[in-house]
DNA sequence: TATATTGTTACACC
DNA sequence: TGGTGTAACAATAT
């Protein structure tokens, strides 16, 4: 499931767990979620982890980078050899020891701690690329909602892009912003008081700003609370982030905003779109 | 049994 | 061409 905020959250983990760590031995059990020759990351060491979009980096020291994304329902579980990593995964399935039979790639690292990469529906993957093709990859992303450059006015030229797109599923296009998911989109239309069909062309000044707003807002506070455990994401340490429990509208179908409205659920884009009929215009 | 599920993309269609 | 909308990917849970 991971949106931006999952993802950045297990990015600031790895950043403190891999650097500096060589790869030993790269078991995979899903040849197709194992795109690039093992080969070519063989004996080479982790210098950085970086995020784009909803996109995890890890830089090597031979030039080489592993692209991974985790779709739906990927999970990377890191475990030390202390012990003190491998805590239990608090959501079926995945309360279970890793690795399971959801782990299909494992990256032994020389020192014996070991990267489980687990996904249930195997839509994620891990690719090997050289520097261009990374860049490539990377460049079908848009802007990062959370850098500087994220400006109101940016966001106002890329709305213009789209008159006649809805509000929701704009915000969803990783084409035009990157790493806002469902979940977020939901939530973001609803800190801007804004139901989440509105079309582009409709929206105030007014309201552009509040959405503006409110993705910066919602991007954040997920982030500091390391995540939405919605379902079946966990941290890197196997832990859930505790954002659910800031959920306004998202999964709370028939439950009361707390204007006293009610929250209704609608589909948009084949996704489930939940939204206050009251507080939301 | 039918429907639901957090992401992305291939493809048909206009 | 380009933009848009839908099915598909797979394995569950309800």
């Amino acid at each position: 499931m991971p949106e931006l905020p999952e993802v950045e959250t297990i990015k600031r983990q790895l950043v403190q767990k891999i650097i500096g760590k060589v790869i030993a031995e790269v078991e995979v059990n899903k040849p197709k979620q194992f795109k690039g020759k093992i080969v070519d990351i063989m004996g080479a060491k982790i210098t950085d982890v970086n995020r784009k979009a909803k996109f995890l980096i890890l830089d090597l020291d031979n030039g080489k980078h592993i692209l991974i994304h985790l779709k739906m329902t990927g999970q990377l579980i890191f475990v030390d050899p202390s012990g003190k990593y491998g805590g239990g995964h608090p959501i079926p399935p995945f309360n279970l020891p890793v690795p399971n039979k959801y782990t299909h790639i494992t990256i032994r690292f020389k020192d014996g701690s070991v990267l489980y990469f687990n996904d249930l529906r195997q839509f994620g993957w891990m690719k090997v690329l050289d520097k261009i093709e990374k860049e490539k990859e990377l460049q079908k992303t848009g802007i990062e909602p959370l850098s500087p450059n994220f400006t109101i006015d940016k966001f106002k030229q890329l709305l213009a892009k789209k008159p006649n797109a809805k509000i929701k599923l704009f915000l969803m296009d990783q084409s035009i912003i990157s790493g806002i998911g469902n979940i977020y989109a939901s939530e973001i239309c609803y800190y801007a008081h804004v139901l989440p069909d509105r079309t582009n062309k409709t929206l105030t000044n007014q309201e552009i700003q509040r959405i503006h707003e409110s993705i910066i807002k919602v991007l954040k506070l997920a982030i500091k609370y390391n995540g939405t455990s919605a379902n079946d994401y966990v941290n890197l340490d196997g832990r859930q982030g505790t954002f659910d429990k800031m959920l306004r509208v998202y999964n709370r179908k028939g439950k009361r905003c707390e204007c006293g409205g009610a929250i209704n659920k609608v589909k948009m884009g084949q996704r489930g779109t939940y939204y206050c009929d009251n507080c939301q215009k």
